[in-house]
DNA sequence: CGTAGTGTTGAGTCAAGTCAATGGTTGTGG
DNA sequence: CCACAACCATTGACTTGACTCAACACTACG
């Protein structure tokens, strides 16, 4: 999928639970930024910093994460391109967790004072931010619940199901199969399982025929068997609710 | 601790991470309100609805909460008093996910709309209401790191942390010495483990000289001791952070 | 005084972790 | 173009942290 515009996808993850008007679209795409392709591990926000920029993912994974003080690591959120990789920083000073790239892709970096002048001139973009975060923490929830209270298998298919959905809602990738952007060690630590659990656990996925593996390419049979075996309702990703003018 | 005004405690709430004008503090103040007195276990939210009120702890201790398919409960976010228990509402319009009472306390029900005409019109009332908003989300995101990657014993003495080190901000109780406004069966659904792994790990705490305890009243001898234990850094509850002007 | 809601403790089980060896891929540099 | 290294995934054997089931004690309260 090719896009004209960077910032386009922005535009429309914006627009999945918001109406712009064309002025407001206009503006996020005027806003002025620098494009840079990163590698994996790439840092675009570390703990404890105050970052200036604001990082807009174009292509490619990234993903946020915090260490224990025993050295674990936890990932704690995934995102897809078109995601704003921090709203964040334009409110709170201090990052308290960092944002790395999963995979090889490309960021836009806005200037943190000019995200701030756009959010500041229409109110319109400001809702949309806002909801935006409000719809991050809903999806945290889940992985407390996900994390605190799934077995493993169901665990593991529930991320698959949350990312299946999202790739989909932005219409990033075919219907009922999608290649995996990360190794079993990165989605053990989402999951908060160990990589060879994630091994085990998914073999016994496929071996249930829930799903189906052919590299890091995740196949779905039966995406509403899986979606029923994974406890994975959509409802917390806010993705067909239309905020109120 | 005695107030004056119910809203009063979410004005210094708000207060922590921002400076209010006088105006906007007389505004949050004239809100309008029904203040109700609720039981345990009273809904304030519920999955699913579209509410129309915005609660507003006074008094007392509230939790969001979601359920699994298996039945099993995730308690996601402790809520003290002073905090709005749904900024959420204001833009989402399916709550996806339940906020109950934990104890017997008062709650403010401010109308949506007249929350809504506050944020509008003051813009530093917006920026605080938003700077809560990602205070949650970074709150979640160290729930996901303790419920995914840390073992019970730190798990447990980490909410213990935490509890303490935010009650103490709103000046809500004594030095190292708070009332845990819960059972060991809602402690568990916190950290996702059952009650009588919770009861055997509180003793472990006690024993190895981390919390005192006498009913739910817990005590603490060695704070410092007790947060490096629990890998507890309160960088991520933003509670010195002012945000710029 | 009985009952319901808590918390405690013990014994046995099970899910997930640990450690370790093996095999497959990819990519790189001689 | 091959050899090697680095990384990733898989599998087996064993250990352990947490769960389950069950009994019992304590308290508050009608």
């Amino acid at each position: 999928m090719k896009f004209g515009h960077p910032l386009e996808l922005l535009v429309r993850s914006l627009e999945l639970q918001t109406t712009l008007a064309n002025e407001d679209r206009e503006a996020v795409l005027a806003l002025p930024y620098t494009l840079r392709t990163l590698d994996p591990l790439s840092y675009l926000v570390r703990e404890g910093e105050k970052p200036d920029k604001c990082p807009i993912l174009v292509s490619g994974f990234a993903y946020r994460q915090k260490m224990t003080a025993e050295g674990t690591r936890q990932i704690v959120a995934i995102h897809t391109p078109g995601d704003a990789l921090d709203f964040q920083n334009l409110f709170l000073n201090i990052a308290d967790h960092n944002v790395q790239m999963l995979t090889r892709g490309e960021v836009a970096f806005v200037k943190r004072k000019d995200m701030q002048d756009l959010s500041l001139s229409s109110r319109k973009i400001a809702e949309a931010m806002f909801v935006k975060t409000l719809i991050e923490a809903s999806i945290l929830r889940e992985w407390v619940v996900n994390v605190g209270r799934r077995k493993a298998p169901e665990r593991i298919a529930h991320v698959l199901c949350e990312l299946g959905a999202r790739l989909k809602s932005m219409g990033l990738d075919g219907e009922y199969r999608y290649e995996l952007p990360m190794t079993q060690e990165e989605l053990g630590d989402a999951v908060g399982l160990t990589p060879v659990h994630v091994s085990r656990t998914l073999k016994l996925l496929s071996e249930e025929g829930l799903i189906t593996r052919e590299k890091r390419s995740i196949g779905f049979p039966d995406w509403e068997r899986l979606c029923e075996y994974a406890d994975f309702v959509d409802r917390y990703l806010h993705l067909d609710v239309r905020v109120s003018p």
